[in-house]
DNA sequence: CGGTTGCGTTCGTCAAACCGAACGATTCGA
DNA sequence: TCGAATCGTTCGGTTTGACGAACGCAACCG
């Protein structure tokens, strides 16, 4: 899925790299998060798994965020292929979506490319309580929506719903879209 | 400011809010994610200081990315102050954009759908820091991006950069996109 | 009623994260 | 040239996180 960072070295590199940032040395920011020096040396040697809260006491005396240091540098830009994004295999939607970006704890929008052939409606089952469903059509004809308020659309064409009730996707003729999954 | 938040409860609360969001037992995450029920038990109960391992096996578990297993619960409260609103005619917009949903407070992303017509590169100065732009092609062709970091963009391409640093839409031919402005 | 299945918690054991101390290497100033 | 200081690494010892087994509870079925 799009959780596929190791984050033994990752760790390890984000550390070295925002020490040297801060341009303190190894035992200068071991004593300020209150570590042992060899804890920190293996860290930023790759061995070892710290704890969270010994994770996060060196975010703090670096006074970078935690996810900073455990998550990698993010790609300046990234670029996903039409078709070649993770395709994620709902638990329970039939749909094949493509996860663009995940939404942060801040930014709770997943954006997502779904791909939707003729045929059988797509019938997704209410979850999450107070999510939001937003499609952009931008090819073919959809037909979407709760059940019993579906909307037909085409390119270009934009509508959002609850999606903490059941509702639909059909695709009038081969089609695809954006879905961005608001979940608060 | 940023780094407040004691993870020990944080963690612990996270854990069980995205456990029941997935809809599946102590046991059966547990198993998924290849620990020991005690273990998770501990966890939840917000006793014990998971080492990064194991709570990367939860996220990875779990589906969502770790930072939303550390990171505290978006406030609940949302206030939007007055004129701090979603521009919709933007100020320095020479290209056509439609609101389509402002992010709450909750969800910082902001959708759009934009069209562009060959021509003049359009140049977008630098705004708010820490944001970053996601762009879906919808059909058309686009040249998009960093300055000097731009890429060539066709139908169901995607492509998201950092908005803090100026940046460039130039459509090679008639196109429109979906525009998802984050900002954190 | 037993018997089974699944749940979440508690307990004792073991591996490992973390610690403190000692080490060689380097850079100073006397 | 010699200490003195600081660097980062390596080596035993101790704390503790993670494991597996057992437990009590509830729901379900014969």
């Amino acid at each position: 899925m799009h959780e596929s960072a190791p984050p033994l070295a990752t760790i390890a590199a984000a550390l070295r790299r925002e020490r040297e940032r801060a341009g303190i040395s190894l035992a200068e920011l071991a004593r300020r998060a209150g570590l042992a020096k060899s804890t920190l040396s293996q860290l930023e040697a790759g061995t070892g798994n710290p704890s969270i809260e010994t994770l996060w006491s060196l975010g703090v005396a670096l006074g970078v965020p935690f996810s900073r240091l455990v998550e990698p540098p993010p790609a300046r830009v990234r670029v996903i292929r039409a078709g070649e994004g993770p395709r994620v295999q709902s638990d329970r939607a039939d749909f094949v979506a493509t996860l663009l970006a995940a939404g942060s704890a801040h930014a709770r929008r997943d954006l997502y490319v779904m791909e939707l052939e003729p045929g059988e409606p797509r019938e997704a089952a209410a979850h999450i309580p107070d999510s939001v469903e937003h499609l952009v059509v931008a090819a073919g004809r959809i037909l979407a929506g709760p059940a019993g308020e579906q909307v037909e659309l085409g390119p270009g064409d934009y509508v959002s719903f609850p999606g903490d009730v059941p509702h639909y996707y059909e695709a009038l003729e081969p089609a695809w879209a954006v879905l961005v999954m608001e979940h608060r």
